[in-house]
RNA sequence: GGGCGGUUAGCUCAGUUGGUCAGAGCGCCUCGCUUACACCGAGGAAGUCAGAGGUUCGAGUCCUCUACCGCCCACCA
C-alpha cells in the first residue's frame, strides 16, 4: 500500500478515470490468468474455466455482449476471489458468411468486388480486415471491465483452430459420420451458398394456391405418345415454375377418386416429360386437389417421396435462381419471371384450373433475407444422430446441468429430430474442408496442413482440394476444447477441461451449444461444460427487439461513458431473470448510476470519517464484541444474513436476487440506517476507544459489502477498498482478495442486541410516521417517553438514546408510568415491544387519535384473519407444529398491540 | 399443427421447492438543501397476484380449462 493515490474522492463519482485506472493496475498486477503473476489461486481448488462465447468480428459490441460479459465476468470474479484457478478464455469468431457480407459493403465503398480481385486477394483483404476489426472488438470487451485471459486470446481462424478442424473433420470421416454426396441443399442465390436448416426462416407470407390440370396418356400407351385431351388430373401448386422439374404426380394411395390412375402416365407441359402417377400416403386428400406434383430436385418432401419411388430429379435453376437449360424455352428467365410467364401460357392453352389466395410459409435466408431454393448440390454433410445420442446422455446422466432447466426440453427436441448437417459452404472466408480429389473422383481426407501427397486410393500425385469451406459453425461446434489445446493433450486442455459454465444467448441453443456438446461427447468423450446458463434477449423499454434498421440500439459503449461500465453491469444483471428477456431503458440504467453514486458517497463518508486515534496504517479487523455497541450488533447481523443470501444467490445462478439482497444491504440498511447511527457513536464526545469501534465496524462491514458486490462493480469496488485498511492476509487489490465466507460472521454479532435494535428502528420509523401525519415540522424537537416491554431493550435504548434522539427528532427518556400518555397531550405510538407518546399541541393529538383509529382497524383485522386460522381445527391438526406456533404467537402479538392502543384510544 | 414462456401496484419486473409473499425500482403525492450523497433524505397513496374450476387445513406458488400476448419448432404441396 505504498502507491500513492493524491487525488482525494471527488464529490460525484467519476466513473470514466476510475475505471481506466483501476482496470491498468489489474493488468499491470497480472491477475486475469489463473497462472499470472499476481494470481492467488489455490492450486488445489478445482478450476472454474468459461469459454467466452466468441463475438463476430464484424460487429461493434452491442448490448446483448455486454450483458453477456457482465454475466460471466461476475462468475469468474467470484471463483477468483474463492481462490479458485479461475480461466476465462476470450476470442472471436470469423463469422464467414456475416464478414463476407461486411467486407463486400467495405469493398464496394474501395471501389471494387471481391470476384474482381480473386479468392486469393480476396482473403488477404479479409485477413487485413480482421487484424483491423479484432483489437477494436477486443478493446471494447476491456473498457467493459471483464477480467478474461488475454494472454490466451484465440480466434476460430487460427492456425490452432484450423488444426483442430481438420483433425475433427478427419475423425468424423473414419467414422463414418462425415460423407459426401448429392442431395437437396438450402441454396440461398444472394449469398451464393448453400445454408444449414437453421439459416433458413420460416416466414408467413400471402401466396397463391394454383390449380393446373395435367393431361394423361391414354390407358397403356407409352411415354411419347399424345396426351389424351380430356383425361386429366388437376394438381395444387404454389410454385408453377417448378413444373418443368417434375417427374411425377402424388396422390393417396387410398383416395377412391385417383386410385384408379396409378401407374398412368401424365404429360408435364412446355417440356413434353411424362411421368408416372404414383400413390404416396404423405399426401393430404384434404389439400387442395389431393394430386401433388413432384419435384425431387426442388423441394424437400419431394426429394424423399422421389427417393421412395426412384424418380428422376431435374434441377431446373442456376445458382443465381434463374432457369437453366431443363426449363426448355424458360431458359434465362428468372424465377419470378418464369412463374409469370408459365401462368400466362398455362392460362392460354385452358390448363390453369383455378387461382385462390393461400397463406403460406416462405423459407428466407437469415441473412439476406432471399428466398432459400432447394437444390441438387453435391456436398458434405455430417450424419449428427449418433453424435445427438451422446449429447442427449450427458444430459440425461447430469453431466450437463441446463439453467433453467425448462431448455432442456427446447434442446432434446431438436436432436430428437436432426437431420444430417450441411456443412459445405461456397464461401472464400472460412476453413477450406480437407478433401483432395483425384481425377477419378477418390476422396482423401487429411488432418495434414499441406494436404495428402497421394490419393489414398490409386496413389496419384493429381489432387485438386475441395473448394468449399465449411459452415462457420463446425470450428465454433470445437471452441471449448480447441481453444485448450486439442487435439493434442496440452497442459490445458488436462487442467480446464471440461469446462464449468457455458453462458450464452438462449437464441443459439441449436447454432452453437448443441453442437458443442455433440462434438465434445464425441471427439473428447467428455462434456465440454457441466452447465448451460442461457440468457435472454435485451430489448428496449416498449419489449421491441433492438435493431439497427428500427433505430432503437443503445449503444453500451456510450453508456459507459456516461454512467460508467459498473452502473451498465448492475444494470444489466439486475435486470435479468435467468432465461427471459428483459427491458433496458433510461430508468434502470438511472437507478444503476445512484446506486455506484450511492456507494461511492457512503465511502466517502467512511473514509472521511476516520477517528484519529486510529493509526494511518492499521489492519481490518472486528473489535471486541464489549466495545460495540448495540447498533454495531446489529449492521453485523443483517451484514451477514446479505452475505449468506447474496452468496446463496449468486452459486444458484440467481445473479439479479444477488443484486437485489446488495443493494438493499448496502442502501436500505448500511446507508439509511446504520452510518446515521454511527454518526452518533463518531462523535467528539464519544469515548475514544468507541469511537475506533464504531469506525472499525463500519470499514469491517463496507469491506464486506464490496467484497461481494466486486464481481458486479469490479471498478468500483476495487478503487474503494483500496483506500480501506485491509487484512493481513490479503494482498493488494480486492480483484484477488478472499471471497466473504458466511460463517466468519456467525459469532461476531449479538443476535439479541441486534433485535433489540431492529425493534428500536421500527420504534422510530414510527414516530416519523406520526409527526408526518401530525404535520409537525421537521425542525421541531418534541418530548418522547418510551417505554419498553423486555429489559434487554431498554437497556440496548440506553446505549443508543442519542440515536434514537437524533433519528426521530425527539428528546427520548424511559417511561415508567402505567398510562403516561393520558397525562399529556401526546402523539402515541405503538409498535411490538415498544410504545412511545411525544407531547404535542392538542389540535395535534386530534389528529393523531385518526390515525390511531386507523392503525387499530389494521391490527384487528389481521388479528381477526389469524385467530380464523387458529379456529380452524385441520389447520391446528394437520399443520406442522411450526407453522402453528408461528401463527400463535402472531396472534399473541397482533393481540397485545390492539389492547395497548385500544388503551390509548380510551376503551 | 405441436411445444414453451408470459399475464402480480400507473410503468418495468422479483417472488427456485405451497404456510409473515403481497415485494423492489421507477413514477406519483406531502415535507425537507440535517456537515457522505438532491444521482439525496423522511413520510404516503396504490394490486380481489388475467378469468373459471379443482387439489389442500392452507395456493401468485400445484392440476385442468378459457382468454389475450410473445417466442421456438413443423415436409399440407
Amino acid at each position: 500500500m505504498s502507491e500513492t493515490r493524491p487525488e482525494p474522492m471527488a464529490k460525484a463519482y467519476q466513473p470514466a478515470q476510475v475505471e481506466r485506472a483501476v482496470y491498468q493496475r489489474w493488468l499491470d498486477a497480472d491477475v486475469f490468468a489463473p497462472d499470472g503473476a499476481g494470481s492467488r489461486a489455490r492450486p488445489t481448488a478445482e478450476p472454474f474455466v468459461i469459454i467466452m462465447p466468441p463475438p463476430n468480428v464484424t460487429g461493434a459490441l452491442h448490448l446483448g455482449h455486454a450483458a453477456r460479459s457482465a454475466t460471466e465476468d461476475l462468475m469468474i470474479r467470484r471463483a477468483r476471489m474463492q481462490q479458485r484457478p479461475a480461466l476465462w478464455l476470450p476470442g472471436v469468431d470469423h463469422a464467414s458468411i456475416a464478414a463476407q457480407w461486411v467486407l463486400r459493403r467495405v469493398l464496394a465503398d474501395e471501389g471494387t468486388t471481391p470476384e474482381e480481385l480473386g479468392r486469393e486477394q480476396y482473403l488477404e483483404r479479409m485477413w487485413r480486415f480482421m487484424e483491423e476489426t479484432r483489437p477494436v472488438i477486443m478493446g471494447q470487451q476491456r473498457r467493459l471491465g471483464i477480467s478474461a485471459d488475454w494472454g490466451r486470446e484465440r480466434f476460430t481462424m487460427d492456425d490452432g483452430s484450423a488444426r483442430a478442424v481438420r483433425v475433427a473433420f478427419k475423425r468424423l470421416y473414419e467414422d463414418g459420420l462425415a460423407y459426401r454426396g448429392q442431395k437437396l441443399v438450402n441454396w440461398c442465390p444472394g449469398c451464393g451458398t448453400s445454408v444449414s436448416d437453421l439459416e433458413v426462416i420460416g416466414t408467413p407470407e400471402e401466396g397463391k394456391l394454383w390449380s393446373v390440370a395435367y393431361h394423361l396418356l391414354p390407358e397403356g400407351a407409352a411415354a411419347g405418345a399424345e396426351p389424351s385431351r380430356d383425361e386429366i388430373i388437376v394438381v395444387a401448386t404454389t410454385r408453377p415454375e417448378t413444373i418443368l422439374g417434375d417427374t411425377a404426380v402424388a396422390v393417396h394411395p387410398d383416395d377412391e377418386r385417383y386410385r384408379h390412375l396409378v401407374g398412368r402416365l401424365v404429360r408435364i407441359p412446355f417440356i413434353d416429360r411424362d411421368v408416372p402417377i404414383v400413390a404416396d400416403d404423405f399426401v393430404e386428400r384434404g389439400f387442395g386437389t389431393g394430386a401433388v406434383k413432384v419435384t425431387p430436385a426442388h423441394d424437400h418432401t419431394d426429394f424423399e417421396t422421389g427417393e421412395r419411388h426412384g424418380l428422376p430429379r431435374i434441377d431446373v435453376m442456376t445458382d443465381e435462381a434463374t432457369m437453366n437449360a431443363a426449363a426448355g424455352p424458360y431458359e434465362g428467365l428468372t424465377r419470378e419471371a418464369c412463374r409469370t410467364a408459365i401462368l400466362r401460357d398455362l392460362e392460354a392453352m385452358g390448363d390453369l384450373v383455378e387461382a385462390k389466395d393461400h397463406e403460406m410459409v416462405i423459407g428466407r435466408c437469415q441473412r439476406s433475407d432471399d428466398i432459400v431454393e432447394p437444390r441438387l448440390k453435391t456436398q458434405w454433410f455430417i450424419d449428427v444422430k449418433p453424435m445427438a445420442e451422446r449429447a442427449m446422455r450427458a444430459v440425461r446422466e447430469r453431466r450437463t446441468l441446463f439453467v433453467p432447466e425448462r431448455f432442456e426440453k427446447v434442446f432434446f427436441d431438436w436432436l430428437e429430430n436432426i437431420y444430417d448437417w450441411n456443412i459445405s459452404r461456397q464461401l472464400w472466408w472460412g476453413h477450406r474442408i480437407p478433401a483432395w480429389y483425384c481425377p477419378d473422383g477418390h476422396v482423401t481426407v487429411s488432418d495434414v496442413e499441406t494436404g495428402p501427397g497421394r490419393c489414398v486410393e490409386c496413389r496419384t500425385f493429381e489432387l485438386a482440394q475441395d473448394e468449399d469451406t465449411f459452415d462457420t459453425w463446425f470450428s465454433s461446434g470445437l471452441w471449448p476444447f480447441s481453444t485448450l489445446g486439442w487435439p493434442d493433450a496440452t497442459h490445458d486442455l488436462r487442467t480446464y477441461y471440461p469446462t464449468q459454465v457455458m453462458e450464452t444467448g438462449h437464441d443459439i441453443i441449436f447454432f452453437w451449444v448443441a453442437r458443442m456438446m455433440m462434438l465434445g461427447e464425441w471427439l473428447t468423450d467428455q462434456e465440454p461444460f457441466r452447465v448451460v446458463y442461457l440468457s435472454g434477449l435485451i430489448r428496449d423499454p416498449y419489449g421491441k427487439k433492438m435493431s439497427k434498421t428500427k433505430g432503437n440500439v443503445i449503444d453500451p459503449l456510450g453508456i459507459v461513458d456516461e454512467i460508467g461500465a459498473d452502473a451498465l453491469r448492475f444494470a444489466l444483471i439486475n435486470g435479468a431473470a435467468p432465461g427471459a428477456d428483459q427491458r433496458l431503458g433510461p430508468s434502470r440504467l438511472d437507478g444503476a448510476r445512484n446506486f455506484a453514486n450511492k456507494l461511492w458517497n457512503a465511502a466517502r463518508f467512511v473514509l472521511g470519517a476516520k477517528p484519529a486515534e486510529l493509526p494511518a496504517e492499521m489492519a481490518l479487523i472486528l473489535p471486541e464484541a464489549d466495545r460495540m455497541g448495540p447498533a454495531e450488533h446489529w449492521i453485523l447481523s443483517r451484514c451477514h444474513a446479505a452475505l449468506r443470501d447474496a452468496d446463496a444467490a449468486y452459486g444458484g445462478f440467481q445473479f439479479a436476487e444477488a443484486t437485489r439482497i446488495l443493494h438493499t444491504a448496502i442502501w436500505s440498511e448500511y446507508c439509511d440506517w446504520y452510518l446515521e447511527m454511527a454518526k452518533v457513536r463518531l462523535g467528539a464526545d464519544v469515548a475514544p476507544e468507541a469511537r475506533a469501534a464504531t469506525w472499525q465496524v463500519l470499514a469491517w462491514v463496507l469491506d464486506r459489502y464490496l467484497r461481494m458486490l466486486h464481481p458486479v462493480m469490479p471498478h468500483i469496488t476495487e478503487e474503494i477498498w483500496g483506500r480501506l485498511p485491509h487484512r493481513p492476509d490479503d494482498g493488494d487489490l480486492l480483484i484477488t482478495a478472499a471471497w466473504p465466507a458466511s460463517e466468519a460472521l456467525q459469532s461476531a454479532a449479538d443476535e439479541s442486541q441486534a433485535a433489540a435494535v431492529a425493534d428500536i428502528i421500527e420504534l422510530v420509523s414510527q414516530m416519523r410516521n406520526a409527526r408526518a401525519d401530525a404535520g409537525i415540522e421537521p425542525a421541531t424537537w418534541l418530548d418522547a417517553e418510551l417505554r419498553f416491554e423486555q429489559a434487554d431493550r431498554t437497556k440496548a435504548f440506553d446505549a443508543i438514546a442519542d440515536v434514537v434522539a437524533k433519528l426521530a427528532r425527539v428528546r427520548p427518556t424511559v417511561g415508567h408510568a402505567e398510562h403516561a400518555s393520558e397525562r399529556t397531550a401526546a402523539l402515541v405510538v405503538v409498535s411490538p415491544g415498544a410504545e412511545a407518546c411525544l407531547s404535542v399541541g392538542a389540535q395535534d393529538r386530534e389528529r393523531d387519535r385518526v390515525r390511531l383509529e386507523k392503525e387499530l382497524a389494521e391490527t384487528e383485522q389481521l388479528l381477526t384473519a389469524t385467530s380464523a386460522k387458529l379456529a380452524n381445527a385441520a389447520f391446528v391438526s394437520k399443520a406442522p407444529a411450526a407453522v402453528v406456533d408461528g401463527v400463535r404467537t402472531r396472534q399473541a402479538e397482533l393481540q397485545d398491540l390492539a389492547t395497548r392502543i385500544r388503551g390509548h384510544l380510551g376503551r
